[in-house]
DNA sequence: TCACCGCTCTGAAAGGTTTCATGAGAGGTG
DNA sequence: CACCTCTCATGAAACCTTTCAGAGCGGTGA
């Protein structure tokens, strides 16, 4: 009736229940006679293990688990690859939860994956400041921050990559193609991303001894392609002599409206105005022109959080001692027809 | 040191472990000063309810899974929203993984979760024939197919789209708009979904009284902006006269390809070639030229396979006889830009 | 011959929770 | 006052596995 356990075989195999769970975990502690006997008898009987009562005994489970924001968002998707990946390595399983950028269903989760007793948990936080995720390395579940810098209250390893190197890969990319007015656009400025993509394209500019007003700045309320239109309006609707001669975009979404609005005015590009985009999506390569875009090593960044997962919590269990880190990697550039042209511009 | 049990909680409420048990499960049947003792002493403690304690004892777990093709795709990832919804709501755990489309790592994938006892499992199978799973059932394990109709050895719901459905309505449409000339392109033709729409575009036509070669059969190497464009340059080919003045898409990644390429070689969109697609991708409405597409209620798909099987999984503790369904949906016609212009054209 | 060793295997304990039969006490009824 | 009922609380059993001390046994070296 209910499905054979450990008792079954050995009653089956001839053997003690210690023999079948020594098969099972040390086979080379048992004869081999013993053993074919016993693995017959799990064959037979179509024996499967039940992880509960493994994870009861042990006092934790074999799983980990990624709290993400927006499952449907191909970056999160592919950072959770290679976390799967890592997982899939040390053997393993992995808890996906789409927190879908509410806090309470963060919580939520967080709360589920403490009570199925979860080896560590991954995270990209909506709010990287509450203190509920700071409690939870006190309770001996290691947290590494995904996407996010090591911030406030919480002490523990972090993965990011830094946005305003990005933000300078790209404004140092216009700069030397010899573009002298340059637009940032992107919002809202309550994103961190978007403020530090931002700092960096400053910085650039700074770092070629540029004035600060070189800097054309378009704030827009979102990171959708319907903003990029609009922004696009913007700088169609400029007097030719001021308008500038490439735009870096906060996001690839933004940077296709934007395409789309200035092609459809006869603007052309990468010609009349250069596109940088960010964010490396699928969609950048395919656009009408192929957009330049500042590429996360996003696969990387899921791996190398999973592995310092892995070895915090092998640390608690007497591995090697573990030390915090706040690993931070740094994008690529990679160019396209949207920047292609090379000219030399008069200021 | 190790986290405080319900054992630990009894014996600072001053009650038996038996009772802490009732406030946790049953409020009702403790009183209500011992009930705050004993609440006070969990919330004093931390204590967390250790979820494989449970399942052993209940014999089964609290978690479905939905193993699903490929989490990149946006098309399954609001599938899995509309899963982790009905879950939600029923107070299940939802264990998500990731097949990419390789039968291995399916496998990989129900082993873990048979050790797991999970309570049932949402699935996209790669491949719908494999016996795998059809032995599920018969350890106890309910299983829905998901986005496939229910096939050869496999007993039990399903829930699918109606993609015959979907290519009816799309060339009805354009067929309506007077359209005469109307090119399929899609491939190859080893995808079910492909087939099933080329069928419903033909079944469109001949309701119509048309001839089957008023359908011109561009057969791709793949589903991806690439091989839109490729197609776009066989049609620009064409002599003018020969040239469809319609385009039906297996799918928006290959329509988004097809009006780049078609944009570019100066045919416009809509006036000389009206395009359709399918999915209705998010980038289908920010395309250029927004595209007119065949809508899949997804969100819907995935709650409704979810509640399948829990209805299945309640049927066999005690609940309401259940029996096997194939649920069919009819997908939508979305209507842009792309198919908006109406003229009567020569045949 | 004896002590000891290594190799296999055994059997019981432990892990945290739920469930259930049982018991204790309070309150009501005749 | 005896009896009954009802409400609350108890404690032990059961769920399935892993682990560990130790037993049996044949072989080895002194």
């Amino acid at each position: 009736m209910s499905p054979p356990g450990i008792k079954d075989v050995a009653a089956r195999a001839g053997v003690s229940v210690g023999t079948v769970s020594n098969v099972l975990n040390r086979p080379d502690h048992v004869g081999a006679a013993t053993r074919a006997r016993v693995e017959q008898a799990i064959a037979e009987l179509g024996f499967i293990r039940n992880e509960s009562a493994r994870q009861l005994r042990a006092g934790r489970s074999r799983t980990i688990a990624y709290v993400l924001l927006d499952a449907g968002n191909p970056f999160f998707s592919d950072v959770a690859k290679g976390v799967e990946e890592a997982a899939r390595a040390a053997g393993l399983a992995l808890f996906l939860c789409n927190s879908d950028q509410d806090a309470r269903r963060e919580d939520d989760y967080l709360d589920l994956l403490l009570e199925q007793r979860v080896r560590g948990v991954l995270v990209t936080p909506v709010d990287p400041d509450g203190d509920r995720l700071a409690a939870l390395p006190g309770r001996g579940v290691p947290v590494v921050l995904l996407d996010r810098a090591q911030h406030g209250g919480f002490e523990g390893c972090s993965v990011s990559v830094d946005d305003v190197e990005g933000g300078e890969l790209a404004v140092a990319h216009l700069l030397e193609l010899g573009h002298r007015r340059i637009a940032f656009v992107g919002g809202p400025m309550g994103i961190v991303q978007v403020r530090e993509r931002l700092q960096g394209a400053r910085a650039a500019l700074a770092a070629a001894g540029l004035p600060a007003d070189a800097l054309t700045e378009i704030v827009t309320e979102g990171l959708t392609v319907g903003e990029g239109r609009s922004a696009g309006e913007r700088i169609t609707g400029m007097p030719a002599g001021r308008r500038p001669t490439a735009v870096f975009c906060a996001n690839d979404l933004l940077a296709l409206g934007l395409l789309q609005q200035l092609t459809q005015f006869g603007v052309a590009v990468p010609d009349d105005v250069a596109i940088v985009g960010y964010d490396d999506i699928e969609f950048a390569a395919a656009a009408a022109v192929p957009l330049t875009s500042v590429r996360q090593p996003r696969h990387q960044l899921g791996r190398t959080a999973a592995e310092l997962l892995l070895e915090e919590d092998a640390a608690a269990n007497g591995g090697p001692p573990h030390t915090h880190r706040q690993v931070q990697f740094s994008p690529d550039l990679v160019v396209r027809e949207s920047t292609r042209t090379r000219r030399t511009r008069p200021t």
